[in-house]
DNA sequence: GAAACAGCTTGATCCAGATCAAACCCTCTT
DNA sequence: AAGAGGGTTTGATCTGGATCAAGCTGTTTC
């Protein structure tokens, strides 16, 4: 007895949405995440390596990723980049829109995804009426910041094999927080991919996926990674190869 | 005839601040901006050497910097550390500690400086009364991410006279949009804090700035640096070192 | 199911920048 | 004005990761 309508309006709600505990609702009281299902009235599928925007375009929406796994990336004219970050379900991306009205970097899906559209004059217009909105959204940018800081301390002064422990274990805690294997998953991104979000070359990357293995800290079968030592990860990211 | 109570007050209001161009009133309108002349109500002064807030503190303001200079670092628990940032007037600081309600970095003066303390729940507040004000709020923040990604780029990708090439661009244009000379200036920090923001050793970054001076392309005394060929600076960022 | 291709691994060699070392230059103190 | 100490420059050597090269593996296409 169901009309469609209904069912399409459930499908696209945040309100009904299995993300919301990860995603802009996180905190939201039951009046205040209805609110958000008119903010939130788009969806688009973007297929692997198809982008979801581009340095340059117009920005108007940040988008809020429902299914799938991205890479964010910058480029010089001269041809080199960066990837600058991979997000996956429940994380906001677009954010670099804001300053210019226009993108600085490069959305590429990197499997088949679905992103729920956030009109950003629409979610402005709802986060000065909800407290607890704004504040969320303030933490999402900070927390990005914080996370670059971050990134740049890996590029900064560690070693490869510091950098790629401290890629897979905060892959790790990701999938976790996502109800899926900590131990256990499939990389959506290639050697190349993760060598440049680390500032290191492909064939570094797979010898310390390589190093990793024989050392008895994962199993790697292509892209398939099974951490078998977490806390020998965790230790590899902890020494500075210093002698003292 | 003026009272010193008013004097005082012109002193610290946003309103009749020279920085105003630069700073959080960007883009206001006039009522606007004596709108902030009620968030801003606390200036202090930091001396050099001096933390204004360290990792862990708690977070309650944000800071725009009035007079002075500062860098940002993050460090892993075993010691090591990284420049995250250099601050100057106009700029601000401690929007960190939005995320996890702590400081997530310490920010250090490296010259005697003065700071306005901007309360953040008031910032939040006004922020829902004045759309203009909120998103500028939100470029600032945007900014910083998009700042943030270009190191990234310059970490991850860029050889060593490339990194200092593009440091001593970004100095002078942040000089020239405070009204100092784009080719003259005073360099607040040392070789080592430059080092560990560009991710070097301080005796690369010092190599580096000998041999620009050998090329002609900037004089260095000490901290004083006479850039005589941006062009030539510009060259250096731009190559990749590859043959083809 | 063969061919083509993209991605991955591993080995050999090279080099940019790190590390080690020493001297130098400022600035501040007494 | 001498001395101390932090910061800088420069030289010599070392090395982690880049580069070059070849073979391997899995997946897609026809």
């Amino acid at each position: 007895m169901n009309a469609p309508v209904t069912l399409a309006h459930i499908k696209t709600a945040c309100s009904t949405c299995n993300l919301r505990e990860l995603c802009l609702p996180v905190g939201l009281k039951r009046d205040e995440v209805e609110s958000l299902d008119e903010l939130v009235y788009t969806r688009m599928k973007v297929k692997r390596g198809e982008s979801l925007f581009r340095t340059g375009d117009d920005f108007a929406s940040l988008y809020a990723i429902r299914v799938g796994f991205f890479k964010t990336r910058v480029a010089t004219e001269d041809g080199r980049d960066q990837v600058t970050g991979f997000q996956m379900a429940g994380e906001l991306i677009g954010i670099d829109g804001i300053v210019t009205d226009h993108h600085n970097c490069d959305a590429v899906a990197l499997e088949d995804s679905e992103v729920c559209v956030i009109p950003y004059s629409k979610l402005e217009e709802l986060s000065r009426k909800f407290e607890v909105l704004q504040h969320h959204f303030h933490k999402v940018m900070s927390r990005e910041i914080v996370r670059d800081h971050g990134v740049m301390l890996l590029l900064g002064s560690m070693r490869a094999e510091e950098r790629l422990a401290a890629f897979l274990l905060n892959l790790s805690q990701r999938f976790t927080a996502r109800g899926y294997s900590s131990s256990d998953f499939i990389l959506r991104m290639t050697r190349e991919e993760i060598g440049s979000y680390l500032g290191l070359k492909l064939e570094t990357v797979s010898r310390a996926f390589s190093k990793f293995q024989d050392d008895g800290l994962i199993s790697v079968q292509q892209k398939h990674i099974r951490i078998s030592d977490i806390a020998g990860l965790k230790k590899v990211m902890g020494q500075t190869g210093s002698t003292c």
